[in-house]
DNA sequence: TCGGTGTTAGACAGGTCCGTCTAGCACGAT
DNA sequence: ATCGTGCTAGACGGACCTGTCTAACACCGA
């Protein structure tokens, strides 16, 4: 068993953090929450007396990862000027995450492989990732000098959803690679 | 209760239509095998007749599924020439797929998101779809006339995953038009 | 009409699911 | 040191999971 927390509190988190590794490796629905307490070394009642429900705790599992996603990606294209260059940017910030040992691709697309109906609040939390990154390609795009900003956006998109995607289920960890090559020849098409 | 098959040996199609039906809607461990036998009106002994698991009956609605979309994909591309013609109509075939109203997203990318082992039988299924669908790209690349025609058909791919997964997720159903304009220009640019 | 074959119905078993319960721990304030 | 409170442990309940069992059904040829 693990040593309970010292602090109070690291019970929430140890919680959260366990549940995302679990759910990222064998699915939401595969993971039942004693597996998850018996992971964490904590007991059930702590569970529901941080969360109302399994699902909410997906929910703010999926608000942690979202937060983590936004951050590494920021801090990768922090260097890049604007336009163009944070276009690559992103694709090099999508490549160094599909390479990561740690990868086993998007936690969203898998979250809605299971949650599928459009109410559903796992949902919400998909659709909330997705439209936040395809906000980020939107806003490099529109200053990329590019006669269809957003037209370019949704192609740049459509690349790197199908990079995270090939290199999750095949494995291949160059899918990103080629979509910056991609990228690149769409970039300079749009202008 | 449905009617009982009239003829023998419909009970084995009607599982795998109906375990079709609901592994696509809300997924495969979400569905237990209670509710599809209910569903087809038929009782347990009856799958476990006919398959040696839930696992098995998974692989074989799989197989079902890759059969029927290999067919529709091949009539929707007959049409058309050989190469950059070819490729083009692949673009039209998957946007006259999510236009669809059943169309409900790739069960294969499902399929990856909830068995993501390796090894397991799944996901091996799931592997060999990618690899036909891949190859065909391939194959029409290599008669595109460009240059890198492997480069070209590994981009095009990535659109194609893409604009599948967009139109899944976020319910873009012109996603595939976008992903077909951004092939025009990938093409143009490879030979 | 009768027997044999192949399929089906529904109960059952053992395990796991999510969520609740009571009881008691460990800590901060006084 | 004692009290009060926030958090936790582990048992429990009812529902569901996959897979097995017995018993009997419907249909075939003779």
């Amino acid at each position: 068993m693990a040593q309970r927390g010292t602090k109070r509190g690291n019970a929430r988190v140890q919680l959260v953090d366990t549940a995302l590794d679990l759910f990222d490796r064998h699915g939401f629905h595969a993971v039942g929450i004693d597996r998850i307490l018996s992971e964490a070394g904590l007991a059930k009642m702590t569970l529901y007396h941080h969360f109302d429900s399994k699902e909410a705790l997906i929910v703010e599992a999926l608000a942690k990862r979202d937060a983590a996603f936004r951050a590494q990606f920021a801090a990768a294209i922090a260097g890049a000027g604007a336009g163009r260059a944070e276009l690559l940017a992103m694709f090099d910030a999508i490549e160094a995450w599909t390479r990561e040992p740690s990868f086993r691709g998007s936690l969203f697309d898998k979250a809605a492989a299971e949650y599928g109906e459009k109410d559903h609040p796992v949902k919400k939390a998909v659709l909330a990732h997705k439209a936040w990154l395809f906000g980020e390609v939107r806003r490099a795009a529109a200053a990329s000098g590019a006669a269809d900003p957003v037209k370019l956006a949704a192609e740049l998109f459509l690349l790197v959803e199908g990079a995270v995607l090939a290199a999750a289920v095949t494995g291949d960890r160059s899918a990103a690679r080629r979509a910056k090559a991609a990228a690149e020849t769409l970039i300079a098409a749009a202008l």
